[in-house]
DNA sequence: TAGTGGTCTAGACCACTCC
DNA sequence: GAGTGGTCTAGACCACTAG
């Protein structure tokens, strides 16, 4: 090291210029919201090259306390209060009230959702996918990708997967918007009565498009739901894909301790 | 870009080296377990710098394909088969035939459980705990700490908070073990009859204690679940605070559709 | 156009592991 | 001691944002 400091700390440069931002956040002197100084300005004022710098503002991103836009600069994170996701965000009578899903969450936490459908149409399902539908890996299948915001920043994106033989006479399914109620609604409206969801939740890191879909800085963290729609007869009709920003999020879940 | 590729992708050197491991890992040619060809390796096969080469690593490392042991090398992860927690897993009838929640769902899973209990006695309740126990703050619980272990690997670490006047006639929630079917049971025996369990789930990235007391890499996610157990008359009298290794769990619930 | 972050180079030196 | 990953330098050039 070339200064001649005590060094008995043992830590690492990128790890001081860590600490000390850090502690600049956390005690106000970088307000939240407001700008990070500027890699040029840390590197002349900790006497440090880019690459040590820019070590330090990764590790500040990757532990959530700043945000980096490219061309623009660096932010202190302003953490958005966190959405719920209860189990009963699927109870029929919000179906029948016309409301689908994302808005009853909404609802009670308080941000302005928005929806984007990204894609709607047939597609080859994938293995997984296919397995659970309990079809053919390959076998023709209705998608539907949608991304969901909340005040205007990416939360969520949602991979639908149905049954061809049971939508392809529900027209509405076919469309950017399928109504109120959701598609759920609409399925039911056609006879395919849902009688439960079976979810599976894992939580993993973001690769490198979901971190740019979601906006997120490649090495947060994810929640990975894959939950299947199953009818009175005991047919998966719909399995839904999503990944969420797992900052965004808490799932909620309540089941019965008896048998 | 230096060759003369189609370059249509657009992708950075260090993306591309990722991809191509990344496929590498998948396809079998780099076997799970096995060594990842040394940096110095790849800057001359890929004939890029020293820092092209790590980013890269330290890419694959975050999405979790590969982990890097300083002086030793980097390894294809061998993902374990993930456990699952299933929602039924506290079924009466698992206690009842004197199985632990853990046990009942190890037996699926295939591998070695163990526990280690690391704490059992009276706490002052932390504030979020007291919330949802409906106690003031700084109130005595009984607080039992214990780490899961699979096949030797550290899994998951859990802190159980009990109302004090609901244990404290019951001896062997004070106890190391507390015997088939685990305090669940022993707490329906003295006449709290369990009727439903609420959990909420949430996903982030590992503190620097988790990492350590799970084994885990810094920057690894963690799942973290809050479970409160709810008697026949609504009252709180367990609270469960867990937090997993999240490439260890697949969590899984089903919930009816209906109202 | 000036300023910002993002990628990349071609090295140096250090810390750790294994033989 | 040879080989590995970890930190750091002092630049270059590119891509994006804003005035």
């Amino acid at each position: 090291m070339a200064n001649g400091e005590a060094a008995s700390a043992a830590r690492t440069k990128y790890q001081q210029i860590v600490d000390d931002l850090a502690a600049q956040i956390h005690s106000g002197a970088l307000p939240a919201g407001g700008a990070v100084p500027s890699e040029s300005e840390l590197m002349e004022r900790y006497r440090v090259a880019s690459g040590t710098v820019r070590k330090a503002v990764s590790e500040l991103r990757a532990i959530q306390l700043i945000e980096t836009h490219h061309g623009r600069g660096s932010f202190v994170r302003a953490r958005p209060p966190v959405q719920r996701k209860s189990s009963d965000r699927f109870r029929r009578a919000h179906r029948l009230a016309g409301k689908a899903a994302y808005l009853a969450e909404a609802e009670e936490s308080g941000g302005t959702p928005a929806v984007q459908v990204l894609f709607v149409g047939p597609v080859d399902a994938p293995a997984e996918i296919a397995r659970r539908l309990g079809v053919a890996a390959g076998v023709k299948v209705l998608a539907r990708k949608r991304r969901y915001f909340r005040d205007g920043t990416p939360t969520e994106e949602a991979t639908s997967y149905l049954l061809w033989d049971v939508v392809k006479d529900i027209p509405a399914v076919f469309a950017e918007n399928p109504g109120g109620g959701g598609i759920y609604a609409r399925l039911e409206e056609h006879g395919h009565l849902l009688a439960e969801f079976a979810e599976t939740v894992r939580a993993r890191l973001a690769t490198k498009p979901e971190a740019v879909a979601l906006a997120l800085s490649p090495g947060a963290a994810v929640l990975h739901l894959v939950r299947e729609a199953v009818t009175d007869d005991g047919r998966v009709v719909e399995v839904c894909d999503t990944v969420m920003a797992a900052d965004q999020f808490v799932l909620d879940y309540r089941f019965p301790a008896r048998d």
